[in-house]
DNA sequence: ATCATTTGTCAACAATTATTGACTTTAAAG
DNA sequence: CTTTAAAGTCAATAATTGTTGACAAATGAT
């Protein structure tokens, strides 16, 4: 009997491997859609193992949701302070023009979208305050506020670009788009 | 035996009331928290009435949802053009000190907080290019990207308010905040 | 007062989804 | 080759939640 598309030919068993794909799966996942958007078996389904490996394998899609934050938070490249106002704009002008970009925003695009989902928004809320220290660090300000308004910009739009149609979106002037960032770093 | 809590005298029966009860209960839980937040049962304990009504009255969940949204477009006040930057101002600054607020932003909070909520996600990207459409109109600009932009931020800023302490909220300078919102308006 | 219609109540239902535990299969050790 | 533990599979479970339909209570007309 030949296996059709939903039964695939079995990976070689490799625990670490299979934990790796797994989290791997939910990264990409959960960085683009909602906590609650993403079930369980559409990660198994993605990552290609059975659904109850993600409880075997990490606990609940919670606690795999907590190590997804864990790892991208870990893998930011350090920047120094001088690159982030260019750096963030680029990252801004890719994604408007459908390219991929760095991961400079991903922990705030997981951030955009499970904001307001019940589970998780506890946890996130922990963990937004560091984002806007070390933000605040690499801008090498006392005063939070800038790393606040920018963030807050980053993550508005990336929630408004979501839900704007592709002509919409081609409509919009990049240089006009990026005055609110240009305007938090002049001061 | 003394009613409990939960066990709340009766109201006369009156549907055009209750109708509006429930609506009332639903607009200011939806712009509070998510659609999948915000469960059948607690609008109909915030309403006072039993849970089967807002089937009868509206038909679903959903439909009330979308009820909602008519209304609270409905009521917007027509400001003209030059009121714009200082009303939105004048809410950002009270939404910061924790007064209450006009409901120049109430749409764009319900969008914030439903916008990536399986369910309703589809219907708030149709209704999004309206709002800023409009906002465009009381601009006076054809090009739709300062209203896009100021929408972005006023997002996001609202998502993130949502998400920080008390005291994180107090440590940020008014000023500095409205920095991205003057630099829309100056073009 | 009686009947019919509207309004409201209650409990059961259906659908979704994360999670669990018993079972099977693989791989490595003795 | 046999045995043993790890890795993966499958179906059942539990819990949540929107929804429905049968029933009861109130209201208004005849």
């Amino acid at each position: 009997m030949e296996e059709n598309a939903s039964k695939e030919k079995h990976h070689p068993r490799d625990s670490e491997k299979t934990r790796a794909r797994i989290l791997q799966a939910a990264i990409e996942l959960f960085s683009n859609s909602s906590y609650d958007m993403v079930r369980s078996r559409d990660i198994a389904h993605k990552a290609e193992i059975d659904v109850a490996l993600i409880n075997r394998y990490f606990g609940s899609k919670k606690e795999l949701f907590i190590a997804v934050l864990d790892t991208i938070s870990q893998g930011k490249p350090e920047l120094d302070s001088s690159d982030v106002e260019s750096r963030i704009c680029e990252d801004f002008s890719k994604r408007l023009s459908g390219e991929n970009f760095q991961n400079t925003t991903t922990a705030v695009r997981l951030i955009a979208f499970s904001a307001s989902s019940p589970e998780v928004s506890p946890i996130l809320r922990e963990r937004i305050g560091n984002e806007i220290s070390r933000l605040s660090g690499l801008l090498g300000s006392n005063d939070k506020t800038p790393a606040t308004a920018l963030i807050a910009y980053i993550l508005g739009m990336h929630t408004l670009l979501q839900m704007l149609s592709e002509e919409e979106r081609a409509a919009l002037t990049k240089k006009t788009l990026l005055d609110p960032i240009h305007a938090i770093f002049q001061k």
